[in-house]
DNA sequence: TGTATTAGTGAAAATATATTCAGTATTAAA
DNA sequence: TTTAATACTGAATATATTTTCACTAATACA
């Protein structure tokens, strides 16, 4: 077991002080969270803390209910809950999409949508500048959604990430671009891989 | 003066507290309410936290450090700093811009920019195609901000509000559509009131 | 002229909360 | 087989925090 992972019961405090601070909006004592765990003993519950700060989950200074998630606890609990999802930066060709090397920052998303499987790309090139979204654009990804016919994709293909759109045939797959500058790419299904279905867009001026 | 409303002193009180989250990501103390406060016993500041109690701006429990500013007190601060920004409806012809039936509902905006001044807007038609601003998109626009020559501005012309690219001239405005079908207006100085550059924008397929 | 609200001071008491000390037992690694 | 980390108990102590009691003073209201 390598020293920054979490054991069972570290996780079980973690989430507690998590939830705790989600339904009452203020941190939970040490003696709450004994309650909550049927820990008898403060001290029971001061060593799993010691140990989560150790380990960057957690921070805290000497006062009461000073409990405070780090970054990194948060994104434990992100996936589920919250309105912020990963924005990718480079993708390395032909590694696992979703890996934490590409995790470079977070950004808000729909607060009224779920944030699960959902991840940003920032558009490089103009392959989809006359269906409005244009390079330095932020697109919003769900990785879970089926593509249907039509929908703007984001494929991974050679090797290679592309955004286009989506045109299923017999036996290859249409990425369709929408700039009339360049070709429509046809490739067979064995060789894409469809990472998601662009669900939105953010674009900053200035 | 009404009950309901804050006096001086309990406005200053109600924003130490929430400056104190904001910064500390907790609640603070009364103790270190009266440092922030120079004042120096704690009843000085409890009597405040009763009034705001009393007046709907303030929750607690009787335990350490569960202040917690209500959704009303909230409100107060919203425009200054929060990551909301209100999204206007149809906005009534000729009317005062920014009056409190417009504001239909708040949506988040980018947290790492000031709010203040900032509102939302659903474009309608396609006049912007060209620049990729959609139909049923959504548009930041900074109201405080001067516009520049290029800029992306909403305007208003004989009381219709439009969205145009800004190009002023000697005597008049020229406000350009990006779209190849529509002509540009050429409108005398004192007939165009420039509401708002646009700094950002939002599109949700599905 | 009395009464309520606001805006405090100062000290003491009562609680809430965190920390320290002294242990036990289990498990995984060196 | 020692060592370190995990996962606790139980009691006492120290500190942080809130609450209570007893006051003063200015202002607005009726």
């Amino acid at each position: 077991m390598p020293e920054q992972e979490l054991t069972q019961r570290q996780k079980e405090v973690l989430e507690c002080i998590h939830d705790f601070q989600e339904q009452l909006q203020y941190a939970p004592s040490i003696l709450e969270i004994c309650e909550r765990l049927h820990i008898r003993s403060t001290n029971g519950v001061v060593g799993h803390i010691r140990a989560l700060i150790r380990k960057g989950y957690l921070e805290r200074s000497s006062k009461a209910r000073s409990l405070k998630l780090t970054q990194k606890a948060h994104r434990i609990f992100q996936s589920f809950n919250n309105h912020m999802v990963p924005l990718l930066g480079r993708i390395s060709a032909g590694s696992p999409f979703y890996v934490e090397e590409n995790r470079e920052q977070m950004i808000p998303f729909s607060p009224n949508r779920k944030t699960d499987g959902v991840f940003a790309l920032k558009i490089q090139g103009e392959s989809m500048i006359e269906a409005g979204i244009f390079d330095g654009d932020i697109i919003f990804v769900d990785s879970k959604k089926r593509a249907h016919t039509g929908d703007i994709v984001v494929a991974l293909v050679n090797d290679e990430v592309t955004v286009k759109q989506f045109y299923p045939k017999e036996k290859c797959v249409e990425l369709r671009p929408a700039n009339r500058k360049m070709k429509s790419l046809r490739v067979p299904v064995n060789q894409v891989l469809i990472q998601g279905v662009v669900i939105g867009l953010q674009r900053s001026y200035e």
